[in-house]
RNA sequence: GCACAGGUGGCCGAGCGGUUAAUGGCAGCAGACUGUAAAUCUGCCGCUCUCUGGAGCUACGGAGGUUCGAAUCCUCCCCUGUGCACCA
């Protein structure tokens, strides 16, 4: 007796999204044979404690972890905390800086935190890899890099181009998809997830485990996500992602800026909108039924929902279209807090509008900001402004000010 | 170790003794247009101060030097790549 679904259901949930099966059959075997034995599967997904604010393109792999725990399985989530001492050379074209281990520590702490607003903190079963790795001596280290060649390792796209561009390739990266490798041969996996990017590390995983007598372990391949700009995979040094611990009316906000087609793939990946169901929108909106924003903004609604509850996605929405669609002014802007001090003008209650640009992270510098006035680009309670000086009636003052999409209100006082 | 080629603003990449924060492209920001999308067009795109007219400061791997003047010439150093050598 099983307390596992059906195979041809769980297959239906697993295989939403993903980018790669390797091999489909095997993974159908595999279920099948968890569902006969009533043994879970073990499943394997390596985090890099090196971003410690988690976005929505993480959440693409966190979401298919989660299906796997929907359906029983077991799910290790395995912090890299050996591994990124040397840091993943994936999709890098030079080499990372290594982390301190106080860094690594303090960056896997946060990660957990954000990991269990997807995953159930009962049934993960946290690792790190430094329990074996750190254990693994120069001779053992060896024997392990003695499965591989070096032409095997050149296969892979970053290498051979960093390579045939004469960029420098540290010998200790190359080290990288070997330990990943033996890490799912030390958990004993039966699939390892990871981003396509991946595919090279999750196949050393495989070949190792040939080596060591195992089953090699099933590798399903999430898509990569793209940011904001659509092109570019979501990364926060590229500025073109969604954090999930970002407020309601930013998270929604940057998610209406996405375009229109990159829409889809965010339905597909981060909601949980069946296959058909995604389909279906797609082919209403491509025959004209449906209007593209109204289905982006239930989109923003959805994912702002998952993070931070209906309520919240609810006012976020009604307040953006009373923003943007009526250009009206927002009833609950960001307020922010100014020290009148920071921002005094040379007369009293006048204020240096530049430096307000500046306090209130509208702009970056005092340069920018000036340029972005003449520009006419900033708004001083719904007026364009263009000089650099502003009065203020007495000095607990509100003002609300706007720099292209963003507007806040600062309470100067 | 030797030889050669390189190290320029967020990235790519011109410049190779003389206006000028430094051609151009990408990215970014803003404006117009829209549906805050895409595409397109326009402007901006080192920092600080400023009564906006301007003023000052910092920048071309690092340190010195030559020069009235250097990203551009010289010396030393650091870093990267390639080839050779070395691997007793």
């Amino acid at each position: 007796m099983s307390t596992f679904l059906p195979v041809d259901e769980q297959m239906d949930l697993l295989q939403k999204g993903a980018a790669e099966i390797i091999r489909v059959s095997d993974l159908r075997e595999r279920l099948e044979e968890s569902r006969k034995t009533g043994r879970p599967l073990r499943i394997k997904a390596g985090f890099d404690p090196t971003a410690p604010d988690l976005h929505l393109g993480h959440t693409v792999l966190m979401r298919k972890l989660s299906h796997f725990q929907q359906l029983g399985h077991t799910v290790i989530f395995l912090v890299g905390d050996f591994t990124s001492l040397i840091g993943d050379p994936t999709g890098r074209n030079v080499t990372r800086k290594p982390l301190t281990r106080e860094q690594i520590d303090a960056n896997a702490e946060t990660y957990k935190a954000q990991v269990f607003k997807i995953l159930d903190e009962k049934l993960t079963e946290v690792r790190y890899n430094s329990e074996w790795l750190g254990k693994l001596g120069y001779e053992e280290t060896i024997r392990l890099t003695a499965h591989f060649t070096v032409s095997q390792m050149l296969e892979r796209d970053d290498f051979s181009k960093r390579f045939q561009a004469e960029q420098p390739i540290s010998l200790h990266e190359l080290l990288y998809p070997v330990m990943q490798g033996y890490d799912s041969v030390a958990l004993e996996c039966d699939v390892e997830l990871g981003g396509t990017d991946q595919k090279f590390n999750l196949l050393c995983g495989r070949e190792l485990q040939r080596h060591y007598g195992q089953k090699p372990q099933i590798v399903l391949m999430t898509p990569i996500l793209e940011g904001l700009d659509g092109v570019q995979k979501m990364s926060k040094s590229l500025g073109n992602a969604i954090g999930i611990n970002e407020p309601p009316a930013e998270m929604y906000g940057k998610l209406m800026s996405i375009s229109d087609d990159l829409m889809w793939k965010y339905w597909v990946l981060l909601t949980d909108l069946k296959q058909s169901e995604v389909d279906a929108l797609h082919a209403e909106v491509s025959a004209g039924k449906l209007h593209p924003m109204e289905v982006k903004k239930r989109l923003a609604r959805t994912i702002t929902t998952g993070f931070h509850g209906e309520a919240a996605a609810l006012s976020t929405d009604e307040n953006w279209a009373r923003m943007f669609q009526q250009k009206g002014q927002s009833e609950d802007l960001e307020m922010v807090p100014v020290a009148y001090a920071d921002v005094a003008g040379p007369e009293p209650n006048q204020i240096r509008l530049p430096k307000l640009l500046v306090q209130m992270g509208l702009a970056a510098s005092g340069a920018e900001a000036n340029r972005k006035i003449t520009e006419k680009a900033v708004k001083v309670d719904g007026e364009v402004v263009t000089a650099a000086l502003l009065s203020v009636p007495a000095l607990p003052a509100q003002v609300s000010v706007r720099l292209g999409k963003r507007a806040k209100v600062a309470l100067i006082e």
